[in-house]
DNA sequence: CCCTGATTCGC
DNA sequence: GCGAATCAGG
């Protein structure tokens, strides 16, 4: 229910550029949705602060004619592309090289760390070789399953190896 | 997959 | 008026 006072802090809130989720928990026994909603009714959508999207048109409308169905004559588009790309000399070697170009195990880049990506760091940080293991990390880790197991030997276990240069990678 | 707001429409 | 479902996008 939207009493005034909740209603006010709404409107507080959203003029504080709190996103509509955020509002809702805070309220709590509303959804974002419904956040969104009465942001609508109240008419006050447009937010006054930051926020420059790009909001485009949508909605085919639910009693829309069956029109006709997309045909799949999309095939030789991607084949364009990948032609392209294949046939592309491939860029040259930048000069320099940026934080963002270090590598991940397949191709990505440290922008692509997440979560769940293992961040084992894979040869030397100074050369171009040098990559993150990149591999699916294990729930909570910082590093895949593999890795992992070297990252948390037992000490005993880690003193052994260390001594044997299985550690290195 | 997480998130954002926008819109529609049955209630 | 309300908000879930859905859409479009980051």
């Amino acid at each position: 229910m939207w009493t005034e006072d909740r209603v006010e802090t709404l409107k507080k809130l959203w003029a504080e550029g709190l996103s509509a989720s955020q509002i809702a928990k805070q309220l709590g026994g509303v959804t974002r949705n419904a956040v969104i909603g009465k942001v609508h009714r109240l008419g006050l959508s447009g937010r006054a602060t930051s926020n420059r999207p790009s909001r485009a048109r949508q909605q085919p409308a639910a009693a829309a004619a069956p029109a006709a169905r997309p045909q799949p004559a999309q095939a030789s588009e991607a084949r364009e592309s990948a032609a392209l790309a294949k046939e592309k000399p491939l860029p040259a070697p930048a000069p320099q090289r940026r934080l963002t170009d270090v590598a991940i195990g397949d191709g990505a880049t440290v922008l692509s760390l997440t979560e769940h990506t293992c961040k084992w760091p894979i040869g030397d940080p100074g050369e171009e070789s040098f990559h993150f293991c990149g591999d699916r990390s294990a729930p909570g880790m910082p590093y895949c399953a593999e890795h992992a197991r070297l990252a948390y030997q037992p000490v005993q276990a880690r003193k052994r190896n260390d001594r044997r240069r299985d550690f290195a990678v």
